[in-house]
DNA sequence: GAATTACGCAACGACGCTGTAGCGTAACGG
DNA sequence: CCGTTACGCTACAGCGTCGTTGCGTAATTC
């Protein structure tokens, strides 16, 4: 062996993977762009790579939509923060156009599926989290199922930032929250 | 003028396409296939449609995603007989295909925003409705803003339907519905 | 019934994209 | 230092799709 496959080729391409993927989803990601953009010829990427697809799969392992799962102490301080963490996530990546790519190709091919429920589940583990410490408090109501919950809590976020594209602003949230805690955490 | 452009062909191609849409969003229909699918001649379908797109968009303009607003006299009870509907529209069609597939379209291409907003609009119109009809029962509390209200309905909703492909069962639309009109009727 | 014009067919060009071939150069391991 | 092998470059083949061309046929209007 003379010469191994050079690291830095293969992040300078992931990386610029990446950044077509966070500028505006996956579908703005083609092989000539990434070439062009890391510096790395076509046929050096198709010697990392099998494929576009495998390009493309390797990045996207590696794209976090977590935001962790805070501990204010209240359920609504939680989900408060969890909240601006998300603003934040959004200030950095195009998450909207990220989640509606990959959404869509995973409708005709299992490896975003893969990856959908990946980026899925980053997001709702901590609100399964924060929801459980809430319990554990005896902030929340014994008679409701977690999931429904969850579907609860994110559902106006996504719905707003999926469909609108919007972020609620800060006096949105509260009003959001406000129903979801009251919702919750008040007895029937 | 001696022959006009034929209304039967027009008619063919549309529905063609209406049903590839139905099928699998628009991402299924291609030109090649909806003059297979018509019997219609693909020379043709160019003389009735300048391109492919204003086939896609002529035809979307006929989708309706719109499921009325019933009035059984509660809140629980409309929104309750609107997820029947619902669920019953997602049985004549694939309308999550659909709705992902045109909001990716519109991530770039202003047309297919449009056709975004209207099919949101259809959806979200009638939630407003029942939402209206119970304020004006007093049934609301008065201090809920009715857009976030909005949000707060569908968002559950959308979430199973959109990211987990699935449509909530009736026990868990139940408890949905139940957290939903707890959140928006019982003052704090 | 005649002129006009849509229709169907088959083939083709264009475009954007993926993936490959050949070859010279330079970097790394032994 | 020498051999091996990755790298960059250019060009090209392949594929799926859109959109067009040319021509013979048949329908519809006058």
């Amino acid at each position: 062996m003379a010469r191994p496959l050079s690291d830095t080729a293969r992040r300078a391409l992931i990386d610029a993977t990446l950044t077509l993927i966070a500028e505006g989803g996956p579908d703005r990601v083609t092989v000539d762009e990434v070439a062009r953009r890391s510096g790395v010829a076509k046929t050096t990427l198709y010697r990392h790579f099998d494929s576009s697809a495998d390009l493309l799969l390797t990045a996207l392992a590696s794209l976090r939509s977590d935001i962790g799962a805070p501990d204010t102490g209240s359920l609504r301080g939680d989900l408060t923060e969890m909240i601006q963490r998300f603003r934040h996530l959004t200030d950095t990546m195009s998450l909207r156009d990220i989640m509606i790519g990959v959404l869509n190709r995973s409708l005709k091919d299992d490896e975003f599926s893969s990856v959908h429920q990946r980026l899925r589940d980053e997001r709702t583990d901590p609100i399964r989290e924060v929801l459980t410490r809430a319990a554990e408090r005896g902030e929340l109501r014994t008679d409701v199922n977690i999931d429904t919950a969850i579907a609860l809590v994110e559902g106006p976020f996504i719905v707003r930032q999926m469909m609108d594209d919007v972020i609620p602003d800060p006096a949105e949230s509260d009003a959001i929250v406000d129903l979801i805690v009251h919702a919750l955490c008040t007895p029937r």
